[in-house]
DNA sequence: AAAGAATCTCGAATGCAGTCGAGTTTACCT
DNA sequence: AGGTAAACTCGACTGCATTCGAGATTCTTT
């Protein structure tokens, strides 16, 4: 039985995780040491360091981890039957809430996802589900003559996830001042990649 | 003659702001220390927070005031006499080798002004350059029948503002391994702003 | 020119992220 | 069981950014 060891790591673990996620929202991020995660969840602050590399990736852990959640209840609430475009937009307003729901937690994530010190197989990881997922929606569109065939399916992830990081980018900046007018400016954008701007 | 104490004022912030730049390019930003400035400089420690709020400000200052010189430099160089869409590529593509010159710096940079802790009349100052520059780009095409008339330019330049900043973050994760295949993406993608996907 | 106000300067102190290494617990082997 | 290796834990330590506050310098006023 080599379980007794595992199992406490577990639980250690997710206190230490716990009590992180509920400091950093009451208090914010900063304003949290690593003493106060320690203390409250139950270890030495020393100990924290034998389960997360570094206090960032405590609740960069965690997004991640809800952010896999909500990817899977979006694929089950979402049926392909609408336009690609809706489709996409209804994709990424929900990771957009996600990501703004708390700003500094997005914050976080997004500088670190999108502007790594060096680049990661975990970010590599993190970009490839979302790659995964906007590659079927392509090949539907297509299939269905929504989009003109032969395009390179990553190019245009890369478009529209470009576009889902500008508009962040607005919203971190104050330009936007409802998440109506955020999906109001995805909708005017969208529709500029599919039909263009020159006719 | 209240000149003394200025003319002082100016020489140290000089002072500090060169051997910062000097230090961070040599032993990288993070290696730097206050102290190491300090010494560099000839001043006390404390003395530098005088004249930047945090370490972060000192480069990004600086960072900021070069980008104005290439900004004004590539006024100056390019005519826009080339379809817009050839104009854009080279504006966009001086930034981007600009901002990638330092990977660290650009990353500290890129950072801060996209996502700021919190909406900054600097920030927004330093993003309406931009939008001053991308404007009068619209004009000039939307005048010579380039792009379909009573397009938003606010809209058209936050397109293609996403995807610089798409490449950017594509950069900085290491889906790029040099600047010709950044400016070949940035074509084709600038290319289906300009034709759209659907035909 | 003298004194009082404003500004500038810097070494010392503070607070925190992250490391070290000694001590403790668990797993494995014979 | 008994002994050894591996993994875990934590208080003390290090190094750094930022702040404090007391003293020095410059300006202003009369």
């Amino acid at each position: 039985m080599s379980g007794v060891r595992a199992q406490k790591k577990q639980q250690t673990r997710r206190a230490i995780e716990e009590a992180a996620v509920e400091l950093f929202s009451c208090k914010g991020f900063d304003a949290t040491s690593m003493e106060d995660i320690a203390h409250a969840a139950g270890v030495g602050k020393a100990t924290i360091y034998g389960y997360f590399p570094a206090k960032d990736d405590i609740f960069l852990q965690y997004c991640d981890d809800r952010l896999v959640i909500a990817f899977n209840q979006f694929k089950e609430q979402h049926s392909k039957e609408i336009s690609f475009v809706e489709y996409l937009i209804a994709f990424f307003m929900i990771k957009f809430v996600f990501i703004t729901e708390n700003r500094e937690f997005g914050r976080l994530l997004l500088r670190e996802m999108l502007f790594p010190k060096e680049p990661t197989d975990k970010a590599r990881e993190h970009n490839q589900r979302y790659f995964d997922i906007l590659e079927g929606v392509f090949c539907v569109a297509e299939e269905r003559g929504e989009i003109a065939p032969n395009q390179d399916h990553f190019t245009l992830s890369g478009h529209f996830f470009s576009l889902y990081v500008g508009l962040l980018a607005g919203w971190y900046s104050g330009y936007f001042d409802s998440l109506e007018e955020v999906e109001k400016s995805m909708r005017t954008l969208f529709h500029q990649v599919c039909h263009g701007i020159i006719s």
